[in-house]
DNA sequence: AGTTAAGTATGACATATGTCCCACATGGTG
DNA sequence: CACCATGTGGGACATATGTCATACTTAACT
C-alpha cells in the first residue's frame, strides 16, 4: 500500500463522495484521512490482528473473496464503484471468512480508527452509515447466492459480460459492448472451470451473441444477450 | 398473525433476549412490544407498502426466500434460533427482492416502529444491534454463496442434516441426531431437484452414513457425516 | 371401506459441468 | 534465436444434476 501525500486530491475525493456526512464529528476526524493506493494482488487486510483501518473505496476492482474451512477460495463478486470497506471488519466477523484483494490499482480514501472505535459505535451518523452498507451488501449478496444456485452458468455469464462489458464507440458510430477479460480469473469469479465457460463462450459465439474482435469478444446482438441475463449480476 | 395477550409470557421473553438492551430507551418503548404467533405459510412482510413493525423471532422455522424477476423463488436459508428481523426491511432494500416466510407455527415479539423511525435512526444501542444482525447474516449469506456454488450436494446435504437433525436419545442412552424433514422442502432449501436429493439420500445409506428408522432418517456414522460436512451450514 | 392428496421411491434419459490432456499462440527473457 | 511461462482453444470422457414418468405408501376425508 502507498500513501499518497497530495491533499487537494484527497479534498477532492472526500468532497466528492460526501465523506463528512458519514460522521458527527468529521472534523475533528479530519487527519485520520489518507489517500492511499492498492496495487494488484494486494490485500486490504492482510493480517488477522484486529484492523486499525477502514476504506472508502473510490476506483479500481476489488476482488471480493470467501475462504473456506477446506482452504479453498471463491470470488463472491467484485467492487468497480464506491463501497466501504472494513463494515464487517469492524464487528469482527469474517476476519477469516473474508479476504478482500485489489484486481488492478486501487484507489482508496484510508481512515484511521486506532483509539476511537468506542466513539465510532456512539456516533449515529458513522452507525446509519454502515448499516445501509451492510443492508445493500446484504441484498446483493442473497441475489448473487440465488441467481449462482439456480441458473446455468450460459445465463450467469451473459450477466457478467453486461456487467463488466465495457462500451466502446465502434467505426460506425454505434456503442458497443467489449469484453476482453482474462477468462482464468473469469472462470475463478463465475465458479466454474475454465473449460466450460471457454465452452459457453463458443456458444455465444455460435449463436451470434458474441463476435471477435482481435483476442477479444464483441457483444453483436445485446438484445439477446440481455435476454439471457435477465436477472442482473448485481 | 395472532396477537398473544399474555404480558407474562412477554415479559419473561423480553428478559431472556435481552431485548432491553437493544434500545437506550426501552422503558419507553415497553408498550410498543406484543409477542405474536404466524401461521404455518404466512408472511411476516406481507405487503410491499413500507413496514410498520420489525420482529424479534424467537421460535418456530422462518424460511427466508430470494425473489428474482423471473418470478422464480429460492429458499436462502432458514432460521431456528433467535434472530432480528426487518432490518434490510428498515432500509427499504429488498423490499421485493426478499420474502419471509413462516414454515411452521412462528413466535415472535413484535415492535411496532410508527412515528419513531426517526427517533431509532439515532438511537446507538440500536444502531449497533442492527448493524451486527447485518454483519452477521452477510457473513453467512456469503458463507453460503460460496458453500453453494463450490460444492456437490453431497457435501450441502451433510451439512444441512448436520445443522437441522433433531439431537435424540436413543434407547442404548447415546445421542443420535434423527433426520425427520420434508423432502420436498429440503429439496427446494438446497436448490436442488426432489430426484437428485433422494439419490443422494440413497447413497448415505448405501455407505452406511444413514439409517432408516420408521420413516426417519437417523445418523449412523456422524464421524463420516461431519467429514462431508467440513464447512458448515451458516 | 373407498377415494383422494401429498409425500416417498425409483428407473430412464437428457443436460450441465468438471477433469484430463494436448496443441497452439504470444510475450518476455537469457 | 531458443526457451519458457501464461493464456487460449478444444477433444474425450466422467460425474453431477435435472426432467419426466410412474409406482407405492400413508394420512385425511367421505
Amino acid at each position: 500500500m502507498d500513501i499518497i501525500n497530495n491533499e487537494t486530491r484527497l479534498e477532492q475525493y472526500l468532497s466528492t463522495y460526501n465523506i463528512a456526512d458519514c460522521f458527527s464529528n468529521f472534523a475533528e476526524y479530519r487527519s485520520r484521512f489518507q489517500l492511499v493506493r492498492f496495487h494488484p494482488k494486494e490485500l486490504l487486510y492482510p493480517k488477522k490482528e484486529s484492523i486499525t483501518q477502514v476504506y472508502f473505496f473510490i476506483s479500481g476492482h476489488l476482488k471480493i473473496c470467501a475462504n473456506l474451512s477446506s482452504g479453498q477460495t471463491l470470488l463472491l463478486r467484485f467492487y468497480n464503484s464506491f463501497h466501504f470497506i472494513g463494515d464487517l471488519e469492524l464487528y469482527e466477523m469474517a476476519s477469516p471468512a473474508n479476504t478482500i484483494e485489489a484486481a488492478t490499482e486501487c484507489l482508496c480514501i484510508a481512515f484511521s480508527i486506532v483509539g476511537i472505535i468506542n466513539r465510532l459505535f456512539e456516533d449515529t451518523r458513522f452507525l446509519n452509515f454502515i448499516s445501509r452498507s451492510l443492508a445493500e451488501k446484504l441484498a446483493a449478496s442473497s441475489q448473487n447466492s440465488a441467481i449462482n444456485i439456480l441458473y446455468p452458468l450460459e445465463k450467469k455469464l451473459a450477466s457478467y459480460i453486461y456487467a463488466v462489458g465495457m462500451r466502446k464507440r465502434s467505426a460506425d458510430g454505434k456503442t458497443v459492448i467489449v469484453f476482453d477479460e482474462n477468462l482464468k480469473l473469469t472462470s475463478e469469479l463465475l465458479g466454474t472451470s475454465y473449460r466450460h465457460l471457454h465452452r459457453t463462450l463458443h456458444q455465444f459465439l455460435e449463436i451470434g451473441i458474441l463476435g471477435r474482435q482481435g483476442s477479444a469478444y464483441v457483444v453483436s446482438n445485446e438484445g439477446a444477450l440481455r435476454e439471457l441475463a435477465s436477472d442482473l449480476y448485481m
